[in-house]
DNA sequence: TTGCACATGTAAAATGTTACATGATTAT
DNA sequence: ATAATCATGTAACATTTTACATGTGCAA
């Protein structure tokens, strides 16, 4: 489980509440590592009954009261440790890639369905890039960063290649799809 | 769960039992889609209770008889169907990008400890890669591929371009490390 | 005789997803 | 009024991972 790290992390970047993790999850963070509240809240309950983060009671005006998590040496240290521990492979899981060789057994009108299904899945990644785009310039558009901005920095740098990667794929297969069925009547 | 779609593309490209399938898992389909052989067995009961594929025993000399699966036309239709339903969005859980802005919080030593373990899992990647190359090259040399092949080469090209972009990201991950702690000593 | 490949499963624990549940404030 | 944001959870279900379990034949 990566979940219980991710939030250390997180944390450690900036004390936050169960709430603005699960924004933190929506957005910046989100980006390598996705998680709902309910999760989210499930993590933090162990995490302090470990004495990994300690929360803070915040009363708000005009707003409920949240618990504030900031992570404790013990965490910290715990977090340390499993940096310095093994990267397992990647556990990959592309449904797009299934059905793109279970398109070989449909027919031409099926795998036109296919190749629009594609193409909105396409835009998406489109509007994804367009956001880490976007981010950078807003996070990272001065010089002299620092460790942390640094090391933020070369993650996003890293998502911006991904999606690249997927935009040109894509653009792959749907040529490869169209080559199969080419008598396609403009009108 | 795309587990029995993926199960159900691999049966249709060829029958298989339960232990050949999780073979196939370890190599080609676990490009695009892993799964382990409890998982499977699990799903192919499944999938025989729904009729979506048929077991024929067979006996083996000097070998543990074997169920021979194959997709039922009901099985081939279903798959048909999930092939046009909208893709989900990929659930995005990268382990390492985790550790990269975790070594904010550690120190010089540890990060060449994380530095050491970058270099190991890029050389993960290199051999995934080397052995992509040498399936496209056995598998996908000679000309006039028909639909079946033009689809399985596709997303092996997927597989080449992600591991190239992985490896390019991996450099950039290990020069960014290293200008955090320049001044190393070179004995 | 030790280990690997073949062959198929069960059980328990950990994780992840989806739905339900509540309640205040602010903006339209 | 209605929806969105803030704020925190529980419960049920699905899925994945890890460990356990068994047995044959072949090769080093």
């Amino acid at each position: 489980m990566s979940l219980e790290h991710a939030i250390l992390v997180s944390l450690l970047e900036q004390p936050a509440s169960g709430y603005e993790l699960a924004r933190r999850f929506d957005r910046s963070i989100g980006r390598f590592w996705t998680a709902t509240h309910q999760q989210i809240y499930r993590v933090l309950k162990q995490l302090a009954e470990d004495d990994r983060i300690t929360g803070e009671e915040i009363g708000q005006e005009s707003l409920p009261d949240k618990k504030l998590w900031s992570v404790t040496p013990t965490g910290r240290a715990a977090l340390v440790g499993w940096l310095h521990a093994p990267v397992r492979p990647e556990a990959v899981r592309h449904e797009l890639a299934v059905k793109i060789r279970g398109a070989a057994f449909d027919d031409a009108a099926g795998r036109a369905l296919l190749v629009a299904e594609v193409e909105r899945y396409r835009a998406d990644h489109e509007t994804v890039l367009a956001g880490y785009l976007a981010g950078e310039r807003r996070d990272f558009g001065s010089a002299a960063p620092d460790a942390r901005a640094a090391l933020q920095h070369v993650v996003l740098r890293g998502g911006i290649a991904y999606e690249r990667m997927v935009l040109a794929w894509l653009d792959d297969v749907l040529a490869t799809l169209r080559d199969l069925d080419p008598e396609r009547p403009p009108a």
